[in-house]
DNA sequence: GCTGCAAACGTAACCGATAACGATTGCAAC
DNA sequence: GTTGCAATCGTTATCGGTTACGTTTGCAGC
């Protein structure tokens, strides 16, 4: 065992096995050309050491480090999710992870966070990349996966299908006899936020319901920004029935308002919710939302990964999971039709 | 803009800007002795290329990185939590974050994943590290600060003080009347399970009830192997009154269980948890739970961390934060005193 | 004109590990 | 006895960036 002092490095394990390094390095990797005598010596030392190869030295040397990226610009309740599903798929794989969060820009939206940690991780750290949710376009030497890609991009991705998921939405509170319908958007950077707009307009459109500007909101999919624009609908004199708010914590956010109005759900409002987070199934009432797993996003955008870095991935570039309407107690038909 | 290639190098800065990778470095890290027109010229060259200084690179040379390193074998609801809590407390502090996680011992409690996570990381890349509910002692060369510590660990810690919250929830079981209490622990190796049962028979000692053994029940902290626990309590003829989990996922599971018997909460049981993660606001009925906000202990954490790497930490080394009872619906006098 | 000094910049060693290459050894075949 | 080959292991260049040190250059002072 290491007493707790300086790292031990692969030179001190070769003095006290009285090898070169390169004999260590060997055995470590357990390449062909050493002796059993040698081996067993190096290995021995290595346990009375403790020593552990650096990850740094390793990826700097090695074009191969067997070690995933992950960049994200905070932590929602939401990443938790994708972690999982990320792990779950790299688990028993040969490849680790490391997720790489810069205090700086942290919580701010600073233009171009992607590009800036992917940079410093992708040189020689990692093998890849997966981004979640990026403000922009990304570039990169190495393979990247983007999980909810900014508008128009390119890149290998995993989205769900928030087109067919919004206009599902609109179609259920249509079928409750639902006519004005409130929207409250997401950050429209964000081909999620566009795509689920416009599927709002889309289901309107389709079942011939005239779309009122005045009922689209512009937040940002943060739980805080959709508090005074709820108010602001709810306000109204000729307030919406219905709102479908682009993601769970904007409607959350939405129920609180509600019943701080004295507003009941569904009696007197109808609340949608988009991405089926934990915390919407033990909402009272339950919030009727889209599922979008972001474990199963996690999940492919791993396993897309993977394959990209071994070069032997045979899908699409673009992944679109399903979507799926939970329907729970915050929907009802409109009192006054 | 740099052409999505080779990653791009510092003496392709150099290169480009007609001088030395040294006077490039010397730039970078704005150090004296360089003219204000070739500054100008390699900023320019920097601007050109998209150049990034690779982290790996800095960090093998350098003794500071000006990252923070968090090592967990898991990813549970909780941990976002923790996360949130460092990543505020590093917000603008300079210090980047940067998390590890072997997929090869993900899930799997392999003894001593933390020592070798560590050594990966803390040999150059970090300046310091969390750990994240070690199972055994940890050692490092540098600063280490560990939340929930194994049982007897004297590294820098951050924790609950888990025996007063679980004696304040067995007070207040029998204080509604409750004198059958079912008890299913945690993991043993962790200290904060051991203290939650500690506090499990301070408090019937105090009281001057007798434990019945039969009544307390080991799990590990996850919530899957809470169900066939509280299945055989319940099933038991002389089942108890009240459960208490030792963390809110196996009380959940808890809640699940009794549901799926048939038994009404708290009508025919009381449910006590600990942790007070998001989900246990929610559930149905409210989970009475012990406050030990997660993100509090992550931020305090880094906060320490910091610090030491600083060498400027002027407080404890083992930090107790207190905690807090929360009733909620899933606590009430049992039915038949 | 020479010296002295400091600013500006390049050279090269170095961090820890890897891998191409070369050197040494043992042994069998001729 | 010599040659050839394979097994074993050390030497050294290298990854990208940092920094101690040395060198060049410009300018002031004598």
């Amino acid at each position: 065992m290491a007493n707790g002092g300086a790292p031990v490095t692969m030179s001190d394990v070769a003095r006290l096995a009285g090898v070169s390094t390169a004999t260590v390095s060997r055995v470590v990797n357990g390449r062909y050309g050493v002796s059993a005598s040698t081996i067993e010596q190096v290995r021995s030392a290595i346990e009375q050491l403790g020593y552990e190869s650096s990850l740094v030295a390793t990826s700097l040397r090695r074009s191969r480090t067997n070690v995933l990226g992950l960049v994200t610009h905070s932590f929602q309740s939401y990443t938790a999710e994708v972690l999982k599903g990320v792990m779950d798929a790299l688990s028993q794989s040969g490849f680790d992870l490391i997720i790489y969060a810069n205090s700086d820009l942290y919580g701010t939206y600073s233009e171009g966070w992607e590009q800036r940690h992917l940079a410093r991780l992708a040189g020689t750290l990692t093998d890849g990349c997966i981004v979640v949710t990026p403000s922009g376009e990304v570039r990169s030497g190495t393979p990247v996966v983007v999980i909810d890609p900014a508008r128009g991009s390119t890149v290998p991705s995993v989205t769900a299908d928030n087109l067919t998921g919004a206009t599902t939405v609109v179609e259920h509170l249509l079928g409750l006899g639902h006519r004005r319908i409130g929207f409250i958007a997401g950050r429209s950077s964000l081909a999620a936020a566009w795509s689920r707009e416009e599927g709002y307009w889309k289901a309107l459109a389709e079942a011939g319901v005239p779309v009122d500007p005045e009922l689209i909101a512009r937040g940002d999919f943060n739980p805080e920004s959709a508090a005074p624009l709820a108010r602001a609908l709810l306000d109204r004199a000729d307030r919406p029935t219905a709102i479908f708010a682009a993601s769970d914590g904007m409607a959350l956010k939405t129920l609180e308002v509600a019943k701080d109005l004295g507003l009941s759900v569904p009696g007197d409002l109808s609340v949608v919710g988009f991405d089926n987070i934990p915390e919407s199934a033990l909402a009272e009432p339950g919030l009727t939302t889209v599922d979008q797993s972001m474990y199963w996003l996690g999940y492919e955008a791993a396993r897309m990964l993977k394959s990209l870095v071994r070069g032997n991935w045979e899908g699409p570039s673009q992944i679109v999971l399903p979507t799926r309407l939970v329907v729970r107690g915050s929907t009802a038909a409109p009192r006054t039709p």
